[in-house]
DNA sequence: CTAAATTCTTGGACATTTTAAAAAATTTAT
DNA sequence: ATAAATTTTTTAAAATGTCCAAGAATTTAG
C-alpha cells in the first residue's frame, strides 16, 4: 500500500495492524460487497490465524469511521460496501449486490421534516439478468 | 373476525387455525412494524404454548401470499409491515420503523434494464423528532 | 533506540434470530 | 363423523454477530 494511504489511516487515529491492512486493501475497489464472512475466508490463507473478532471489529471502525458502509440488503447477514454508493440492487436469487449509480433526487417528505434524516438509500429487489433467463 | 374475512384467506388455501387468526389479527392495521419476537411475545398470554416456529411458519405464508412485507431495515432482525407503503423510515436509536407515505416516482435506471425489478424501497435513516431532541 | 502507553488480536463462550425434522394435533372436505 | 392433508409443537441446531480477558503488537514519547 502507499505511504500516503498508510498516513490517511494514520490520521484517522487507526492502529495498522497486517490484518488490519489486509481487510483494508480487500475491500478497496472491492464491488463485492462482501459479508464479514467472505472477508474471513478471503484472508485465511494469509492470516490463519486472524478470528472472526478482528473482522468485525475492523469493519465496525470503518465503519464508524465513515469510509465503508454497512448494507441491509439481506435480512440474514451484513453486507459492506467501500465505495459510498447510496442505492442498490439485490438479486434474491443469487445474492448479488450491484451498486446503483443514479441521480435520483429524493425529497424528503413532509411527514419526517422534524426528523434527522442522515442518509437515504434505494434498493431495488428482483433478479439480475444472469437469474432471469436461468430461471426460464 | 368477520366471516368475509375468514372467507378471504380461505380462498387463499390458508388453514385458519387459533394461533394463524391470532398473528394476522395482529398485524391487522398495525403500525409498529413488528419482529417475530414482538409477536410471539404479544400472543403468548393468549397462546402460551405457541411456539417460535408457529410465528416464523405463518409470517413466511403471508408474504408468500404477499398480504405482508418483509423489511430489511435493520441487519440484525426481520421487521414486518401488514401494509404495503413501500418506502420507510428508520430511527437507529429507538429503532422505530414509520411508513413514508411519498408520490416519489422512480424510474428504473438504464443500468438494470435487462433485470426484473420486483420491488423498489427507499429506506430514510436516522433519528426520529423525539430522538432527535433527548440527544441534544 | 527503548520503554511506556495504548490499542489490537486471539480464542472461546455466548446471545439472538432463524431453520429443520418428527410426532402430535387440528382443520377441511366428504 | 371420518379420512386426508396440513399445521403446530417440541427439540435441536444452524448461522450470524457480540463480548471478554489475556497476551501481543504498534505507536508515541523520551
Amino acid at each position: 500500500m502507499k505511504k500516503q494511504k498508510l498516513e490517511f489511516y494514520k490520521s484517522l487515529g487507526l492502529k495498522l495492524t497486517p490484518q488490519r491492512l489486509a481487510i483494508i486493501e480487500y475491500l478497496e475497489g472491492n464491488k463485492e460487497h462482501p459479508s464479514a464472512e467472505d472477508i474471513y475466508n478471503a484472508l485465511k490463507p494469509k492470516f490463519p490465524s486472524m478470528s472472526f473478532a478482528t473482522v468485525y471489529n475492523t469493519l465496525e471502525i470503518l465503519v464508524k469511521k465513515g469510509l465503508i458502509k454497512e448494507l441491509n440488503v439481506e435480512s440474514t447477514r451484513k453486507r459492506f460496501d467501500p465505495s459510498t454508493h447510496p442505492h442498490h440492487f439485490f438479486c434474491k436469487r443469487c445474492k448479488k449486490v450491484i451498486d446503483v449509480d443514479n441521480q435520483i433526487n429524493i425529497s424528503v417528505p413532509e411527514q419526517l421534516k422534524g426528523f434527522d434524516i442522515e442518509d437515504i438509500q434505494i434498493i431495488f429487489y428482483g433478479l439480475c439478468s444472469e437469474c432471469k433467463s436461468e430461471s426460464k
